[in-house]
DNA sequence: TATATTAAACTACAATTGTAGTAATACTAC
DNA sequence: GTAGTATTACTACAATTGTAGTTTAATATA
């Protein structure tokens, strides 16, 4: 992949909506992330273009309205921003980044329970 | 803090590099983040002005040259970093994003002991 | 002192992003 | 078949980002 395309904020609310939901038309897509109209619904219209032009989604008419669908599928380019942001704050290291994670305030209890299964499924004890 | 200040690719490289050596001028950072020229100097400038404007980076005349230093802490922008990166790619979920690296392929096993001694400290047994 | 070097200061400009308005078109209900 | 309504399609435009050239001022050197 040339170009690994990372998104913006609106765009991973886009993207986000049409991995819960499959397929859907603009105004879906807007109901669903905008749904106090904090942005016109022409906004996310323009991006969801954009998103087309760039080969984020891919759009087909039906009947009157064009329907919408992802073309990346998630993991992979969830796989991709964490790289890139992993790249960008921690010199590349996972390692560092997750210590940090499990290190913060932020993990439940469940979380770091999660987290060690995981680890000693790895082997590690 | 109103509009957490999140960093371009390049704005990151020009902190790491104010991170790690305190004090610098331009052609400082230059070198130190392209030493293949891979950017003109005078690219690296314009950065480090607008980081200047934005407050991210505090210049001073020494002699005849400008020194700048970063204004905010590795730390902080850090936090701030990944917390938004999180919620735009873990709708805010800290355990999966560890979850998710710990799952992925990348950490070696010193990283994996790493977080588990983490994790132990943090009373979760 | 004229000259080359250095670094600062200023200017430029296209691409992308964020935000949305307006025009055209088709569809629906009288 | 005409008047609203829903959607698409098209257009607009300022702010930011990425990239760097040009001009000026100071400094070191020959």
């Amino acid at each position: 992949m040339k170009k690994p395309k990372i998104l913006s904020d609106i765009e991973w609310k886009i993207m986000g909506a049409l991995w819960r939901k499959g397929v859907l038309s603009i105004k879906e897509v807007w109901k669903e992330i905008y749904p106090q109209k904090e942005k016109a619904y022409t906004t996310v219209q323009t991006y969801m273009d954009r998103m087309t032009e760039k080969k984020l989604l891919h759009k087909e008419k039906i009947g009157m309205v064009n329907f919408y669908r992802p073309l990346i599928d998630e993991k992979t380019l969830i796989k991709q921003a964490t790289e890139k942001f992993v790249s960008n704050t921690f010199n590349g290291s996972f390692g560092s980044m997750a210590a940090f994670l499990v290190d913060s305030y932020k993990l439940s209890s469940q979380d770091l329970d999660k987290i060690k299964k995981l680890i000693e499924e790895k082997g590690v004890e």
